[in-house]
DNA sequence: CTACAATAAATGTATATACATTAATTGAAA
DNA sequence: TTTCAATTAATGTATATACATTTATTGTAG
């Protein structure tokens, strides 16, 4: 597909701010929709999905709802709502916080950690397969976007 | 804000693959939570100020539903309902085309045109005060993305 | 102690999105 | 010409998202 002057048929751009932000947002439709399908048989969203991970990134520890907000890639959705979604599937569950009422505990359940190790190794093949960029171009590519966010 | 790392308070990633995919969504979000600001007070979504720019990158020729589908940057949203709501605020119009009554001429209208006009400059401002990269990076940047999508 | 502000999560609501289905029109084969 | 497949847009529907409001609990000033 190549250059994104092609891919979205716009021959040129007010400047190159323009150019790198059209060209993230058409990269990451590209990436989410791979992504997409490949969580959808398992009835998993991809925010679903990031909470799991983060949930298993707490190693046994629980997180509260702010502390998994705080987490998210996408920082404006319903964290609450989500974990709804995960803890109907038992992939999640919720206590309530012994010293602290208001808070509530989530835990990642057994039956999550074997969805994502289930989930992992096709998530790497897709990544290997769509993503055409070598190890030292991924590199690159991370620093630009943290630099790019200041 | 710096490393993705710090920013998501995640101290480390299975591969670059991996890295590169959460770098993505999180600056996504980063960029388009900017945009929804600016696009906000004028009533207007991210997709729907998209799809106007693609109307006027038409140069007055009208272009079809599936047409601008095409060369829309989330490939799955639905550009019927979102031509609908920018004709609702009689930013484009819409007339059956006379050659094929299947198809749609979709056109931007003035007060569109004046819309795009009066949102540039803020927009140019907005990117250049949150996207920290010189012209050499933001260059770099826009080959990378290229070149992931293969 | 009481009243009130601050915090944490849940809920309400409108809109957006993904995806499937339907409806209308056209083109082409029998 | 009739029938049927293909094309194009619109609609249905379930879910996701953004953002405001509400509820419950805690902490603190008076």
């Amino acid at each position: 597909m190549g250059k994104i002057e092609e891919a979205i048929k716009q021959s040129e751009f007010k400047d190159s701010y323009n150019k790198v932000v059209v060209n993230l947002l058409y990269t990451h439709s590209y990436l989410v929709s791979f992504q997409t399908a490949v969580l959808k048989p398992m009835d998993l969203s991809p925010e679903q999905y990031n909470v799991l991970r983060i949930l298993r990134g707490q190693q046994g520890k629980p997180a509260t709802i702010a502390a998994i907000q705080d987490r998210m890639l996408n920082t404006m959705s319903n964290a609450s709502r989500l974990v709804d979604k995960l803890q109907a599937k038992e992939l999640v569950k919720r206590d309530e916080c012994p010293e602290n009422r208001r808070k509530v505990d989530v835990l990642i359940t057994e039956k999550g950690l074997h969805l994502l190790e289930f989930l992992e190794p096709q998530i790497a093949t897709l990544n290997k397969n769509v993503i055409h960029l070598d190890e030292a171009e991924l590199i690159q590519l991370n620093g630009l976007l943290d630099k790019l966010r200041g």
